[in-house]
Order: structure tokens, then sequence, then C-alpha cells
DNA sequence: ATTCTTACA
DNA sequence: TGTAAGTA
């Protein structure tokens, strides 16, 4: 039976954890959050709870900066890369259904 | 005891 | 950039 924790989008993670696991610094992560990459989940008290989708999209987004990338063009490409990803899939499931009705 | 967040200077 | 005050 599948537990919430093994939700790609359950915020388990606390900002050092999230840093540690990339390898990269705090300012970093919430700077990806201001340029509107992220909307990471808020304890009660306000911290950031990071998903593993949120670390999928920021180890993403570590990539594009290291080729040279500002922050803030980093995070506009990879919102463009996650978004013709989503479009391909919905793409292929709507030839299917295509498929399957005119068959 | 240390880390994280916001606010403000 | 740095400090302060409240969280986790």
């Amino acid at each position: 039976m599948a537990s919430i924790f093994d939700d790609a989008n359950y915020p388990a993670y606390t900002m050092s954890t999230a840093a540690g696991l990339l390898g990269v610094q705090p300012g970093f992560l919430r700077s990806l959050g201001d340029g509107g990459l992220l909307h990471p989940a808020r304890s009660d008290g306000g911290h950031r709870r990071y998903s593993r989708h949120d670390l999928a999209m920021a180890e993403r987004a570590r990539q594009v900066v290291d080729t040279g990338m500002n922050l803030a063009a980093a995070c506009r490409i990879v919102q463009l890369e996650y978004e013709v990803a989503r479009l391909e899939l919905e793409l292929a499931q709507a030839r299917a259904q295509i498929a399957e009705l005119t068959a």
C-alpha cells in the first residue's frame, strides 16, 4: 500500500537536508523560489519543505547554471523543459486515444 | 545548541 | 550585508 511518504510531491525535506543532498547552498534553493521555479511547501513556522519533485527541478537548475546561464535564465529554461515534457506526455496520450477510437 | 526565515537597516 | 527575533 502506498504511503504519502512515497509521493514525489510530499514535502519531506528541510532546507539543510535538501541543500546537502544536492550539494548546493541554501541560498541557491531559496533563489529558485524567487525565480518562480519552485514553490516549496511551508511548515507551520514558515520554513521551506522540499519534495522530491522540487529536488529534481533544483538539480536540473543546478546543471543549467553550471553551463553558464544566470539564475533567472536557468529558472526559465527548466520551467520550459518541464512544460515541454508535460505536453509531450499529453500528446502521446491523445494520440493513443485517437488510435483506440479509430481502430 | 544550531539552523532556518523574515524583516529591516 | 548584516542583525534581530521567532522556528524547527
